[in-house]
DNA sequence: CTACCGGAACTTTTT
DNA sequence: GTTCCGGTAG
């Protein structure tokens, strides 16, 4: 880990500027995060009450990090600032003045795939209200998931449905009524069942800040405001960070504008352009980078040499000097995936750990194949992005009970969980799912009306409504008796309906734990929609955490994080860019700081594949195959500066590698047996 | 009305 | 692999 005792002269400015706002346009592996540690740090042992700052990182993970290394330098008095996510920070803050707004503080909230289901239920309701009943064979329509990327792009964009529909889904064009329809229902539905989905968030923070009385306590309520990667915010919160700072708190912004990789999400580098001129504020910029060699810099400075429209800059590191960053053309993926583990054993076998190493993907499929090689020869690993655990049925299922307990409006956790009794399926749900939601007391409701509505199926439904209604009794106490409440139900249940349920209640095993450190149920459920474990959701989860494993990451996720030894795969036109990225120069633009983002990771080594050759079937028996192109942004300037090697079938790792799992083999033994019994 | 099966179409990145 | 649709049996 990198952490200078001294810190350069423009560290030294950016960390003790007092003249009012300020951006910091910070290079890659510049010690940003150091610099605004030491400002944190030198801000506190100032006289500034830790509670009186508030930062705004990208993850609730970045936040803590930061605190905890200021902790390091400035002590105990650190810690007790405010932190966290602008969606987070907008969460605790709506808790205490969401009366304001007419909004119960009890709200839960919607993560996207809850959006997208609720989307869905809505549509149907329209589909059967509306009377369609021609009877004519349905044309395929938009997928719920869709639906709900359509709706967050328009309002984080704040550009109108047919214009959305028009540039990024010209195949939805001739549903736009239709969607439009379901959007406005779909807004209505949030209200009244007091749910908020995450673009909510934002704009109800923003409406707070139009309450002049409301405004006014929350400008009053820090001295300075810190933001981290401020090249990813989007417009919205540009001006709430405005808002904020009337008057009042100072603000310091952090970023790098060639590293903006989340225009998907609306964000726009013209904020970090534009910051200057709209907070007045001074600007430091930090060229010397700390992190890699001088060759790998020389490398990925040429990668983002082809970008247009930057902040001009040109990083350079004193660091000795090592090897050039490796351009590994392989035959295939196959291939690649052997060449990866080779180079990733080699570094292990002189001196390197797995956890000082990662490889990097563009899109979480991409490590499929390495996967199963990893798998193959014991090399443990964990993966970052891409599917998500709380994505999974099981946790979904115990959430939304625990959600209905919290908000017994909430339409969405009822339709589902209704649909796990026994007989009741989509339609039964929703009819019962609306009388409940009609009475005032819904838990009640169902305790009462089970024998009507839900024949076949009252006893079950009267268990739940106990269940529910014990829940909320206790729901006082901590979050994990609420929890272990509501699994006397859930487990059984569960373990009828799934297959593998064995290892689905462990992961509720995993939850529940983490539920007992969390003072509410409140907390509990807000923490995890809005910081949800980053792993993604293999069953298993992460290895023991005193084992030495190896990271695969999406390249988005591995933002802000470094390694010694980093390989980059799948460095093909079609995966970098992605084929779905190649429409309009401004993404493609943004592809390319894709690329240079995964690749600045690296301190010591950087391995760039590129497997020639793709089989139409993955697992092919035939050989049909196409060929690919090496990535576009890997130009003759970039390969200059690297050392270009093609794999040798001759040379494949020999067999003999396989690592021995020393502890492991019997708990793996078990885990087989196990697995017979369901 | 539910449960289940087969065919067809799709498949980024994340708060 | 997943998701969505349509058909069929109970």
């Amino acid at each position: 880990m990198f952490d200078p005792v001294v810190l350069t002269p423009e560290q030294l400015r950016a960390v003790t500027y007092d003249g009012g706002n300020l951006l910091i346009v910070a290079g890659a592996g510049t010690g940003k995060t150091a610099t605004l540690t030491a400002r944190l740090a030198h801000l506190v042992a100032g006289g500034v009450p830790a509670e009186r700052i508030l930062m705004l990182t990208f993850s609730r993970r970045a936040a803590r990090e930061l605190l905890a290394r200021a902790e390091q330098a400035a002590g105990e008095a650190v810690s007790g600032a405010w932190g966290g996510t602008f969606h987070a920070v907008a969460n605790r803050l709506l808790r205490r003045h969401s009366r304001a707004l007419g909004l119960s503080p009890s709200f839960t909230v919607m993560d996207q795939s809850d959006s997208a289901d609720l989307l869905d239920l809505v549509r149907k309701d329209l589909e059967g209200a509306g009377g369609d009943g021609s009877g004519g064979p349905q044309r395929r329509r938009a997928r719920k998931r869709t639906l709900a990327d359509i709706r967050s792009r328009c309002v984080n964009t704040s550009t109108t449905l047919s214009e959305v529909l028009r540039a990024h889904y010209p195949w939805c064009a001739d549903e736009r009524a239709e969607i439009k329809a379901t959007f406005e229902a779909y807004t209505g539905r949030k209200r009244s069942n007091g749910v908020l989905d995450y673009d909510d968030l934002l704009l109800s923070w923003a409406t707070l800040l139009r309450l002049p009385d409301v405004a006014t306590l929350l400008q009053r309520q820090f001295d300075h405001i810190l933001v981290d990667e401020y090249q990813d915010t989007n417009p919205l919160q540009a001006d709430l960070l405005e808002s904020m700072s009337q008057g009042g708190p100072l603000v310091t912004a952090v970023g790098d504008d060639a590293q903006s990789i989340y225009s998907f999400r609306a964000a726009t580098h013209r904020n970090i352009m534009e910051f200057p001129a709209r907070f007045g504020a001074e600007v430091v910029t930090l060229e010397r980078n700390h992190r890699s060699t001088p060759s790998l810099l020389a490398a990925t400075n040429a990668v983002i040499a082809g970008a247009k429209h930057r902040h001009p800059k040109q990083l350079w590191s004193a660091r000795r000097d090592r090897e050039l960053a490796v351009l590994l053309k392989c035959d295939d993926e196959s291939d690649q995936a052997r060449q990866v583990c080779r180079r990733v054993l080699h570094h292990q076998e002189s001196g390197t750990a797995l956890m000082s190493q990662a490889v990097l993907v563009r899109t979480a499929h991409h490590s499929d194949v390495l996967e199963l090689e990893l798998a193959a020869r014991n090399i443990p690993y964990v993966k970052f992005g891409g599917l998500r655990f709380l994505e999974t049925a099981h946790v979904k299922d115990l959430l939304c009970t625990l959600r209905i307990v919290e908000n017994p409006s909430d339409e969405l956790a009822w339709f589902r969980i209704l649909q796990l009794l026994e007989g009741v399926g989509p339609a039964t749900a929703r009819q019962v799912t609306a009388r409940l939601l009609a009475a005032p007391q819904p838990i009640d409701a169902l305790a009462c009306s089970a024998p009507e509505l839900l024949q076949g199926a009252e006893e079950p439904a009267v268990e739940l409504a106990r269940t529910l209604a014990e829940a909320v009794g206790i729901s006082g106490h901590s979050a994990g008796s609420v929890v272990q409440r509501v699994r006397i139900w859930l487990d059984p249940v569960l373990t009828a309906r799934y297959r593998k349920s064995r290892a689905r209640l462990e992961d509720l095993d995993r939850l529940q734990r983490g539920a007992d450190s969390q003072p509410s149920l409140g907390h509990f459920l807000a923490d995890l929609t809005l910081d949800p474990p980053s792993f993604s959701s293999d069953l298993a989860g992460p290895p023991h955490l005193d084992d030495d494993y190896l990271t695969i990451s999406t390249i988005h996720s591995a933002k802000g994080c470094e390694w010694d030894v980093v390989h980059v795969i799948h460095a093909t036109d079609g995966n970098i860019p992605s084929d779905l990225a190649t429409g309009d120069p401004e993404t493609v633009e943004e592809e390319r700081r894709l690329l240079y983002v995964a690749m600045t990771r690296a301190r010591n080594h950087l391995y760039v594949y590129a497997p020639l050759r793709y089989y139409v079937r993955p697992t092919g028996r035939d050989d049909a195959h196409g060929y690919a192109r090496l990535s576009r942004f890997l130009t003759a300037q970039v390969v200059d500066h690297m050392e270009e090697t093609t794999s040798s079938p001759a040379v494949h790792a020999p067999a003999a590698q396989q690592r021995p799992t020393p502890k492991a083999s019997m708990a793996a033994v078990d885990d087989m047996l196990a697995a017979l019994w369901d």
